[in-house]
RNA sequence: GCCCGGGUGGCGGAAUCGGUAGACGCAGUGGACUCAAAAUCCACCGCUAGCAAUAGCGUGCCGGUUCGAGUCCGGCCCCGGGCACCA
């Protein structure tokens, strides 16, 4: 063995030498290898998009996966770690037109680029199952199953609105559009409805739901974000006539509330600017046509509907209230979605902050009429008053607590068939057309005669066309060669849909696919059935709703399907916090930021500089590594510096994996230092001789103390890895071992077998986290061992037996002294040990005592 | 704006079920080794007062429950993630 530490060396050694004997293959059944008697165990990191270069959000979420994968491998698992491309996306389209070049060119240099890094990381991968959504053995059964659902009615087209700019004439991403503004022509962004295809998730919303309460492996804070998503809520659709007379039959405005009680406190209706009250009353006026208009502007992103000015115009237009048969104004208001219920809200200023505050700014009445089950209100409401109450001022159900009214509103207006009790879901379906080009093609062809046509199982896939050039636009859209084709049913001239698929698709069912990416002849094969579910997920924790939610949903179609057998994909999940770091840039002339790497930004006494030019720039807030701010930092440098091995320990060691991190290198030095001293000591050791590891014989109290906290070490670890999931305190855990080590000197063959005894155990405990470094340091330990198909540790239960424990002593919760007692001590004992200590007997000043609190095995209070 | 998290020394963090706040590491200070430096090793290291023993304060802020709160409850402030076309 080498004295020095060469990671180097070591490193590229050992990748060589697990890619040789393709050490982290995992066998299907009935392949070479499998064995029928290890459980499975699929460990999946959420693959990356391909974006140029890994940052560090990619090491800390690979490392978190490796770690695990190489525990359960030596737990005894078959162990499947797959990894892959999420290889179609917008990025690629802007760098294609920032550097002309093709999408798929540059998507397949970075795949190479990013593999080449990930090797140089040592995950235990089985890379023979490497796949890229952007190729179309990937993305044909893509295709194949649109058709499949589409044939059963859960796709459907209808007309949605995306954000149009009018300059470039494109559609625009929610990202693309800045303050209202396009990003490259800097023009006033429109709401434009275009036809799309939709998911019918909806369909499957109930199942979504209750799902989740099968998830006893997922983040509690995960699932509770799903279910607000979802949005399952329990109201009362209500009809208001727009006649003065109720007749049946006649026209009504349809809405939708939460809090039917508040029904006499209405005084006025708000529609979206979509809705056809609002383009009736537009018809005859010019001034409303124009307020229309002007709520069409600005994106179509729901953080900038929410966040924007509160406007309403009134149409003119009266409803009459069910009951009252009063006239109720109806308002155009800019608030109001079109794709939420009905497009139309009741209005209750008195009850709801959002209409107080519209009521106040147009000096609308406001009239409560709930107050509080066990108090009066204050009037006039300086405020909403919006909790549950009792209700007055409402006729016959005055009195009534707000749930009983809800119930007797809904079935009185239901005998007037005015109304009903309704189910609502926040969930809306999944618009998955984007008229982009680098995506799946939608596989539709547009007939004159037919209508929309799938495209038949033999005509796929429908390739996407890899060498074009590209500007603003998709050039597919442009390409007849395309997009020019024959009716499969009447063989007749006709066109394939242009526009490409969300993604999010692509990402939604690649988890089955790593099962059996090889198969030419159908979507998934019954390897599917024996990998599936997903063991354990990882991935970042901005995945928590849309990609998680969408996954779900697609193994439910999968199942339906008959492709799977589970409900669920995943069963247990690590949601990664987000690794950040801080954001820089500098205006340009006309308005636009340019991004800045805090790589190439330094701190100068007078603020952030660039260290190009020395000239300060804007520091633009802490955000998480993304292409789009420039603010990832390139583990690369870190890797020559120091080695995978270094980047690994540190990034476990640096924060336990939920908690997001801004990123820093300090302390860089002290993981490689452990790593340093871990070789050094293991050397040393080595050089004295072969040793056998302890087995049993007597020990004096020195070398039983540290034998007790090597197997609570073992256990500590065991737990923080297998259950908390928890790389940090894992880690100093085995550095403080490492120190108490150090302090046990003699060399006698006792004490060297307890050595040999505790090292062999912190480098197989390390082996996960620094797989390169404890490889050599087995072989040096155990000559001829092998880290791949080394076992985990276990504890010997007799080295953790003690006599005597450690209570801490507390009078009046303050910390005065340690109480040394047998482990088998009664309360009584305690008690009496306690109250006979010097310390205690100082501290009580001679007061008696008031109680005396014994939590066993930890410490007693003397409350005087 | 809405939904979900987080806030502990100079810094990253630990405290797992309400029981010793600050493990482990970084930075810093002092020392050993060295011609010197690097590396390594040893010691100290929350704040205030004190020579010290020790005392008081201390987990974003305000209040509550409890013998006991970083941990539980109520209210606020700040930071991060998501908001359906970034992935």
């Amino acid at each position: 063995m080498d004295a020095q530490y060469r990671p180097e060396i070591i490193e590229p050694e050992a990748q060589q030498h697990w890619e040789e004997k393709q050490a982290y293959r995992a066998p299907d059944p009935n392949e070479p290898g499998w064995d029928s008697t290890k459980p499975k165990y699929y460990c999946l990191s959420m693959f990356p998009y391909p974006s140029g270069k890994l940052h560090m959000g990619h090491v800390r979420n690979y490392t978190i996966g490796d770690v695990l994968a190489r525990y359960h491998r030596m737990k005894g698992y078959n162990v499947l770690q797959p990894m892959g491309w999420d290889a179609f996306g917008l990025p690629a389209e802007n760098a294609a037109i920032a550097n002309n070049v093709a999408p798929a060119g540059w998507t397949y240099a970075n795949i190479d680029y990013m593999r080449g890094q990930l090797k140089r990381l040592g995950f235990a991968i089985d890379w023979r199952r490497e796949l890229a959504t952007c190729k179309p053995d990937y993305y044909r059964w893509e295709q194949w199953f649109f058709t499949k659902l589409y044939e059963k009615g859960l796709i459907y087209k209808k007309m949605a609105a995306v954000n149009w700019d009018p300059v470039d004439c494109t559609v625009l991403a929610n990202e693309q559009v800045i303050d209202g503004r396009g990003w490259r022509s800097g023009a006033l962004v429109e709401k434009r409805d275009i036809p799309m295809y939709f998911f019918r998730i909806t369909a499957y919303a109930e199942e979504l739901l209750s799902g989740l309460d099968n998830l006893p492996g997922w983040p509690e804070r995960v699932k509770t974000m799903q279910r607000n998503w979802i949005g399952k809520s329990f109201g009362v659709e209500i009809h208001f006539p727009l006649n003065e007379r109720h007749e049946d039959g006649q026209d009504v405005l349809k809405v939708f509330t939460t809090r039917a009680d508040t029904l006499f406190g209405v005084t006025y209706v708000a529609v979206a600017a979509e809705h056809p009250l609002a383009t009736q009353a537009a018809a005859n006026s010019p001034e409303l046509a124009a307020f229309i208009d002007e709520c069409k502007q600005g994106s179509v992103a729901e953080a900038d509907m929410a966040t924007m000015e509160k406007k309403g115009m009134d149409t003119g237009l009266k409803v009459y209230h069910p009951f009252t048969n009063e006239p109720i104004p109806v308002f155009v208001a800019n608030y109001v979605l079109m794709g939420y219920g009905e497009g139309a809200v009741m209005a209750v200023p008195a009850h709801d902050e959002r209409d107080f505050a519209f009521a106040e700014k147009y000096a609308l009445p406001i009239r409560p009429v709930i107050k509080p089950t066990d108090g009066e209100l204050e009037l006039p409401l300086k405020a909403a008053y919006v909790d549950l109450g009792r209700l007055f001022d409402s006729g016959d159900f005055s009195g009534r607590t707000s749930d009983d009214a809800i119930e007797k509103i809904a079935l009185v207006l239901k005998n007037l068939k005015l109304g009903e009790k309704r189910t609502t879901w926040r969930l809306r379906d999944w618009g998955i057309s984007r008229q982009r080009y680098w995506g799946c093609p939608i596989p539709i062809i547009h007939c004159p005669t037919c209508g929309d046509v799938p495209v038949p199982e033999d005509q796929l896939p429908v390739v996407l066309p890899e060498v074009v050039k590209i500007d603003i636009g998709s050039p597919i859209k442009k390409m007849p060669s395309f997009y020019e084709c024959a009716c499969p049913k009447c063989g007749g001239p006709a066109e394939r849909e242009t526009d490409t698929m969300d993604t999010f698709v692509e990402s939604s069912w690649y988890y089955a696919r790593y099962a059996c990416p090889d198969l030419g002849a159908g979507m998934l094969d019954e390897r599917a059935n024996y990998w599936l579910p997903v063991d354990q997920y990882i991935g970042g924790i901005e995945h928590a709703i849309l990609h998680l939610l969408y996954a779900r949903f697609f193994h439910k179609l999968m199942r339906d399907e008959g492709l799977v057998s589970t409900n669920e994909p995943f069963t247990n999940l690590l949601t990664q916090g987000m690794v950040i770091a801080e954001t820089y840039y500098r205006e340009l002339g006309d308005g636009r930021k340019l991004w800045l790497n805090p790589a190439d930004v330094e701190q100068a006494a007078s603020g952030p500089i660039l260290k190009s030019d020395g000239q300060p720039v804007m520091a633009g807030g802490v955000e998480k590594m993304s292409k789009s701010k420039n603010n990832g930092v390139d583990p690369q440098a870190l890797i020559d510096q120091y080695g995978a091995d270094t980047a690994r320990l540190f990034m476990m060691f640096a924060a336990p994996p939920e908690q997001s991190l801004e990123w820093s290198d300090a302390g860089v030095e002290g993981a490689h230092r452990f790593l340093r001293r871990l070789w050094k000591t293991v050397h040393e050791h080595v050089e004295r001789g072969d040793v056998s590891a302890y087995s049993g014989a007597e020990l004096d109290s020195t070398l039983q103390d540290f034998r007790r906290q090597l197997h609570q070490t073992i256990a500590k670890v065991t737990d923080d890895i297998e259950r908390r999931k928890q790389f940090n305190t894992a880690i100093a855990a085995n550095m403080e071992l490492m120190n108490a080590l150090a302090r046990l000197d003699g060399t006698d063959v006792l004490t060297r077998s307890v050595r040999q005894e505790a090292l062999e155990n912190i480098v197989l405990m390390l082996a996960p986290i620094v797989p390169h470094i404890c490889r050599i340091l087995l072989k040096a330990l155990r000559p001829g061992a092998c880290l791949v198909g080394a076992a985990w540790p276990t504890v010997d239960a007799c080295a953790l037996v003690r006599n005597e424990i450690e209570l801490v002593l507390q009078v009046n919760c303050k910390l005065r002294g340690q109480l040394l007692v047998a482990t088998d001590a009664t309360r009584e004992t305690i008690e009496k040990a306690a109250l006979e200590s010097p310390e205690a007997q100082k501290h009580m000043e001679g007061k008696p005592a008031k109680k005396v609190v014994v939590v066993p095995g930890r410490l007693v209070n003397i409350v005087v």
